[in-house]
DNA sequence: ATGAAAGCGCTAACAT
DNA sequence: ATGTTAGCGCTTTCAT
């Protein structure tokens, strides 16, 4: 039989009021009384069932974790995210939801309605892209569910995770700079990414700061995908001037550009270098290797929930949490030919 | 304010109980009654409170997909998966929880309880390879807890979706003998996965037809991983005799024979011919890309659910569906030199 | 600092 | 075929 509330106050001999005081981590419950009802729980084995707590108290103790699975990122981001998310709820005693959300299509907000009104999430966790999404923010706001974002391109009194993008772009540049190339493209993700706009803006601020003028010809716009890769590649390729270094806004369309290379009888990274953002399993799975950006995903999920639950939980208001990168330098980049 | 059943009940003129009863498709209540109770949920916009549901009853209308966050096979593959399992319990109005559970480590069943314990799933959806572990198959029995499994090994009495590997693995290789190869090699998943035995199984089946005894040296260990695909090539590549075409049993480790081969001056498919299995998005992203098997995973998870909520919901006991594979063939495999 | 009573929204068991 | 009553295991409100 299941050990009950009432099962653990009788054992430590008080009333369920303060058993349920202790188990909320509530005030007005003495360090010896308190110590009392801790060990008998311990002592039972005592699971609050989650359906009792959240029918009869206002909190469902549930986090929902809201993904487009549209216009999504590569799916071992969401993944890595996922899992931290996970963690983090686990740790809390919180159980964790996963809803994915196509970003276009009207049916958006009816379906995080539903959600909202079938399991009442105490909050959510928002992962790129939607962290931007104004209908979605506005109709959280509305209904009052507190959420935390990952990489929110809108970092104004949001809470949850970022990482310096621009910073991490800047210092790829930086990278193919030092080895000499002065024709340096960029292959841009969808447009109104944050992590595309950061990931320009880098690149930008980058060139402008080793007195290289922009060429609009070396900015081709991407979508993310292995296939938009490949064919920007192939616009830049065309040029009379070709670049001899393509910094690829993602993994995936730096894959693509090294695939259109191949196209062209260009070997990389000796006629090439080719770099990407993500450092997704792929990028030490091509040949040759990848030089990419790493970014704490798993963590940067955890960091996420935690700030969500540290706010759900009373423990302050919560915080945007920067993580660092790192730059991963393996064989695609190279000095320039 | 939150419609509660009482208040549908009222607007019905029938007691709470009826409604009720037409909300979980119970006999005894009469089709006026049905028709006039549902259409005064649609006009309320009725939503049952769930934790309600599970408090007062005995279900809980949670399933839970547990996975190996360990030895987990590529993720895309769960991703897809769980896509699937989540859009069919979203069609039953069942909600779904998400569990990674470390196959090695002894919490595993420490953990399966607590989420048992906390959560009272009614069911659960396994995936590989934790589908044929058998001290948790055996705990969820003891714990009358009913599951359906993608991809288990043992079929017998088993609910679920499988695919026929072992045929799709013939296919690949008699795909390899068509093109006129002979010395053709195996590179092994880890070794206790029913996968790695089914793809095995075909291989060894493919080789016997086309009567070609088995050469040990042709067969090597790998562990799913892209390393271990490197690893397994080279022993292959040391060889006198060098295979002219390598079936790796998945796509991770195809990639880890194509990158091996780089280093060994061969050109796929002129000099090898590569085959994988899984038909991950890295095999598109290869060059050259990578002949594989393509399984409809995301299709398999929605319809592993779908027998485990039949079950739940008494439709009937489910059934172990089999799907078909299609081979992709692409440009890593040529004819023979 | 602690407890008693009422009730969250639903379903089980038992009427009728 | 339909209704009544008594909880499910907790938290709330209000006492003490």
């Amino acid at each position: 039989m299941r050990v009950r509330l009432e099962d653990v106050a009788r054992a430590a001999s008080v009333s369920p009021k303060t058993v349920s005081r202790v188990l909320n981590d509530e005030a007005n419950v003495s360090d010896a009384t308190r110590k009392r009802v801790l060990a008998a729980m311990e002592a039972m084995d005592y699971r609050p069932h989650p359906s009792a707590r959240s029918l009869a108290g206002s909190r469902s103790f549930l986090v929902a974790m809201l993904y487009d699975n549209n216009d999504n990122p590569a799916s071992t981001y969401l993944a890595e995210i996922q899992d931290g998310v996970l963690e983090a709820c686990d740790e809390h005693r919180y159980s964790m939801m996963v809803r994915p959300l196509r970003m276009r299509g009207d049916d958006f907000i009816r379906r995080l309605d539903t959600l909202i009104s079938d399991h009442h999430p105490d909050g959510v966790v928002l992962t790129p892209p939607i962290t931007d999404y104004a209908p979605l923010l506005k109709r959280l706001r509305e209904r009052n569910v507190p959420y935390a974002s990952v990489s929110p391109m809108q970092r104004n009194g949001v809470i949850g995770v970022t990482m310096d993008e621009q910073g991490a772009a800047r210092a790829i540049v930086e990278h193919l700079l030092a080895l000499g190339h002065r024709r340096i493209a960029h292959v841009i993700g969808i447009a109104d990414h944050g992590a595309s706009r950061w990931r320009l803006a880098g690149y930008r601020e980058a060139m402008a700061a080793a007195g290289l003028p922009e060429d609009p010809a070396l900015v081709v716009q991407g979508a993310f995908t292995f296939g938009s890769g490949v064919a920007a590649a192939r616009e830049l390729f065309a040029l009379e001037q070709r670049p001899t270094a393509v910094f690829a806004a993602n993994d995936d369309m730096a894959t693509g550009v090294m695939w259109a290379a191949g196209e062209y009888g260009l070997k990389v990274p000796h006629d090439l270098s080719v770099c990407g953002f993500d450092d997704t399993p792929l990028a030490r799975q091509l040949w040759p290797a990848l030089t990419t950006i790493q970014q704490p995903s798993r963590e940067m999920g955890k960091i996420a929930a935690t700030q969500l639950l540290n706010l759900l939980r009373g423990r302050g208001p919560g915080q945007l949490v920067q993580v660092p990168f790192s730059l991963q330098i393996r064989d695609s980049t190279a000095r320039v030919p």
